[in-house]
DNA sequence: ATTTACGAC
DNA sequence: TGGAAGTCGTAAATG
């Protein structure tokens, strides 16, 4: 039996365009529209299983309707260039793929199919027409089912004639009198003004067709009577226009697009090339299963493995212990189930050298006859090659054993050479060298509940072939980051820096829990005074954390002005409802309220769940590849947003106190750290000037954008000036900076104006550096960290506005963490050199906090702000401030 | 799993 | 024409 698959090319993806996000590979093809074609596609093959496939594109722009109707699909928008070039690379994978298309000049794509399925009919063949247009509705008939996208293009929603006659009433047939009738704004097809689907299917009902609704106006009255009667003629017109035409003179037959499977290996090549990465991981995983395996592919199971499974292969652990005295360069990996390295069960680890690679699960590892490897991980002089050694060293470290001496690190490496790519996972970063061959963790693992860890002999396998993967990727990654300039950065600042994190984190932060729960006790009071207080006003009982509720209550019931929508309904956050302040007095309890839950369950109840019982201790998990701006990221529990800016939420940081007695917390902050970076890399001789006297910032920008003198600065007016170096720091537009000092939006246009006036060298740096994102497609810090921004240049403001705000503030923020990373090496450096007792705690973008014994106090309030502001030579100065107290809340 | 809201710099 | 503030992580509700 056969089976015809018919697409409408253009239509599909038209849809996938606008459809799915934004999407490109590195070289900055937009790829989108592609994707979420390849993936209908491949649905669509596996679930259908046709013998026949075609897709038919449209052909230039005059079509045969035009001939009768110049207008046709006129006022349509430019096909945006995001979208026009992925046409030649979705035909170029249609090659790929084996599959038929056919374009004939003159003809859209509609027609192609419509002339097939007529041929379907007359051979009885069963088709499937798949479009993201409902016109084609009238090509249904018993053979032929039309398949239509909803939401998106994953879904489809198929019509045979029993559905239509259900859904709409109509025969396919009518569905062209539909249409004539209504018309299609998109074509550009008029119908009849004021007829819209209700109107046109009541007619229908009623008359049957177009020509009958047409013959019977005496029939109708009133307004609808007239507007028919007068566009009788658009009628007609609209629905010849509406009319799929069935007599293509197409020379192809049956045969031309039978379709006979993929051939694995040249579809493979085109989404490496497309950067499909999960659909090359779905093309490999299938290959298992009889499907066509990819040439180049080496599954994990050809690596030759030497499994060490106990004492019983002491043997083999001494050869791998003496293929790593080798001198040569030797890949690690380790593997650590689960997102917290400090609670991870370490499954195992593979170490590639001698030409061999040998792996064991811990057990083995952590077996007596496993000593001399445990040495070699713990010896600093003997380099390693590893993958996430951050993650590796915390998870080991748990279990009592060592790791030192990472030399290179694949995943901190994939991280500087493209930031934003969100997952540096060994499988992808390896697909892009071209060395397939790791299994994706999904596929070894499983995922979300249902991880398992696989037999003994699959699991060695897999992380044999990553430890494999790491020794051959990180050469390839060296050149690549010699190429960028990103060498130094990353051997001198980042991988030093992995280590540094992986100290403080085991050392972690004492928690005074009973002062926790105390300030819980409290919070508990005023939550409940709160709720019930707002349960009166209300006049019933709801739950206050559901913004759905809240909704209800506050719009619905007691019919406040609605302010702001979200996309599921309407918009309850504190913006709004500090607006609704004057209208009742239940908003100010729900603020209250919404302050006090936040602080309960996220940083008395939630930080205390992560307080080792055993040590009293919160071991947070610093990230160092995860901010596409070069900062630090923290997690389990994020200990980089501690409350500080209102009273309620700081004396949270009272539980965060030394972990020996005597000692103290002591906190250091850079002053302006990024207004001074930008007068650094703009070179803006005011702001240069400002910083060099060390002025009052906001005070120095009221003065000069306002033209007066310093004690005429008001606290409003440098409120204002406050926001707008705020607003400078982010890329600024007038409508952010009017949102955030509630101004109209002229008036902030204003200041800008006013600040770029002055300040002209920061103006000329903002245009400078838009400029130069476009030119080379991404933008530097000052140590040289990139960041690609290949939306510089979308046709979309929207798009293009944050890449341009993106480019203005990646190197500001991005340099500003270059800096305090540096610092943070320096501080390293002085304690050892010094052989202090002080410890390095946390990192807070820009602070560090230290816990400090009373002896050392004098030393390090010297110490650590002379190693922050001297960590780069700058045309600015750096300044830091420095405090100290019995805990964070008082080190202020 | 996604959305909304909110804490930090 | 309007669009529309940079970087993160966590909790709770809801689909």
């Amino acid at each position: 039996m056969d089976k015809w698959i018919l697409i409408d090319g253009n239509s599909i993806a038209n849809r996938a365009f606008y459809a799915m996000p934004p999407l490109t590979n590195s070289a900055g093809l937009h790829t989108n529209a592609v994707y979420g074609f390849t993936t209908m596609l491949l649905k669509l093959l596996e679930e259908e299983k046709p013998t026949h496939v075609l897709v038919a594109f449209d052909a230039g722009k005059i079509t045969f309707r035009h001939e009768g109707y110049s207008e046709y699909k006129g006022g349509r928008a430019k096909t945006p260039s995001e979208l026009s070039e992925q046409f030649p690379v979705m035909k170029d994978l249609l090659k790929a793929f084996g599959i038929a298309q056919f374009e004939l000049a003159g003809y859209e794509a509609d027609d192609i199919i419509g002339t097939l399925t007529r041929r379907a009919d007359e051979q009885g063949v069963e088709t499937l027409v798949v479009s993201g247009d409902k016109d084609m509705l009238q090509l249904v008939s018993p053979k032929v089912t039309v398949a239509v996208t909803r939401k998106g293009v994953s879904e489809l929603e198929k019509y045979t004639p029993e559905e239509m006659a259900e859904k709409y009433g109509l025969t396919p047939q009518q569905f062209i009198d539909l249409k004539g009738l209504m018309g299609d704004a998109s074509d550009n097809i008029p119908g009849i003004p004021g007829v819209g689907e209700k109107t046109a299917l009541k007619l229908l009902h009623e008359y049957g067709s177009v020509e009958e609704v047409l013959a019977h106006t005496h029939e109708l009255k009133g307004k609808m009577k007239e507007k028919i009667e007068a566009h009788k003629d658009d009628a007609i017109m609209s629905k010849k226009l509406a009319t799929i035409f069935r007599e293509v003179p197409l020379e192809q037959e049956a045969d031309d697009i039978r379709y006979g499977g993929y051939e694995g290996a040249a579809l493979a090549e085109a989404f490496r090339k497309l950067e499909f990465k999960s659909l090359l991981e779905r093309l490999e995983l299938g290959a298992g299963e009889g499907g066509a395996a990819a040439e180049g592919v080496r599954p994990e199971a050809e690596l030759a493995v030497v499994a060490i499974k106990g004492d019983a292969d002491a043997d083999k652990l001494q050869e791998l212990v003496a293929a790593l005295q080798d001198g040569a360069e030797h890949g690690l990996y380790v593997e650590a189930a689960g997102e917290n390295p400090h609670i991870a069960d370490v499954l195992g680890l593979a170490v590639a050298a001698g030409g061999q690679v040998y792996a064991m699960t811990l057990d083995t590892l952590q077996a007596p006859f496993a000593e001399p490897l445990r040495s070699w991980l713990a010896d600093p002089d003997k380099p390693k090659f590893g993958y996430d050694t951050h993650k590796a060293d915390l998870a080991l470290a748990w279990q009592g054993i060592p790791l030192r001496g990472a030399a290179f690190d694949v995943q901190l490496a994939a991280y500087l050479l493209d930031p934003t790519d969100g997952s540096q996972t060994l499988t992808g970063v390896a697909q892009r060298y071209g060395l397939p061959g790791v299994q994706p963790d999904e596929a070894v693992y499983g995922k979300g509940a249902k991880f398992k860890v696989p037999d003994e002999e699959t699991l060695l396998r897999h992380l044999a072939a990553k430890a494999d993967a790491v020794l051959r990727i990180a050469p390839l990654q060296r050149d690549d980051l010699e190429k960028t300039g990103m060498h130094k950065l990353f051997y001198e600042l980042e991988l030093p820096l992995s280590r540094i994190l992986a100290g403080m984190e085991l050392q972690g932060v004492k928690v005074a829990k009973e002062e926790l729960e105390a300030l819980g006790a409290e919070l508990e009071r005023g939550i409940a005074d709160s709720v019930a207080r707002i349960y009166e006003l209300a006049g019933t009982e709801f739950n206050i954390n559901s913004p759905k509720q809240l909704g209800e209550i506050l719009f619905d019931k007691l019919g406040l002005p609605i302010v702001k929508k979200t996309k599921t309904g309407y918009s309850t956050d504190a913006e709004v409802l500090e607006r609704l302040e004057p209208y009742h007095d239940i908003i100010p309890l729900i603020l209250h309220f919404r302050q006090l839950a936040k602080l309960q369950s996220t940083y008395v109840e939630g930080l205390l769940k992560e307080v080792r019982p055993d040590t009293g201790k919160v071991h947070t998990y610093f990230r160092q590849t995860i901010a596409a701006t070069g900062r630090l990221s923290s997690q389990f529990p994020n200990l980089q947003n501690i409350p500080i800016r209102l009273e309620e939420g700081r004396k949270i940081r009272k539980a965060f106190v030394p972990s020996e007695a005597g000692w103290y917390i002591l906190a250091a902050d850079y002053s302006q750290i990024e207004l001074r970076v930008l007068a650094h890399i703009s070179g803006d001789e005011r702001l240069k000037e400002a910083f060099i006297h060390d002025m009052d910032i906001h005070t120095k920008t009221a003065m000069d954008v306002f033209g007066v003198s310093a004690e005429q600065v008001d606290a409003n007016m440098r409120r204002q000036a406050k926001a707008v170096n705020f607003g400078i720091v982010y890329g600024i537009s007038d409508f952010g900076l009017s949102q955030n000092l509630n101004i109209p939006r002229k008036e902030a246009a204003q200041f800008i104006e006013q600040y770029f006036d002055v300040f002209q060298g920061v103006k000329q740096y903002m245009d400078d550096i838009k400029m130069q994102a476009r030119k080379d497609g991404y933008v530097t810090t000052l140590l040289e960290r990139r960041r690609y921004l290949p939306d510089i240049k979308a046709s979309n403001f929207n798009i293009r506005s944050f890449a341009e705000r993106t480019a203005m503030n990646t190197p500001i923020q991005g340099t500003a963490a270059d800096i305090i990373k540096l610092a943070m090496v320096r501080m390293d450096e002085a304690i050892k050199d010094r052989k202090l007792k002080s410890r390095m705690l946390l990192q807070v973008h820009d602070e560090l906090v230290f816990e400090v014994p009373e002896e050392e106090l004098e030393l390090m309030k010297q110490l650590v702000p002379q190693t922050m502001a001297s960590a780069i030579e700058l045309d600015v100065p750096l300044k830091a401030d420095v405090n100290y107290g019995v805990n964070w809340y008082e080190a202020k």
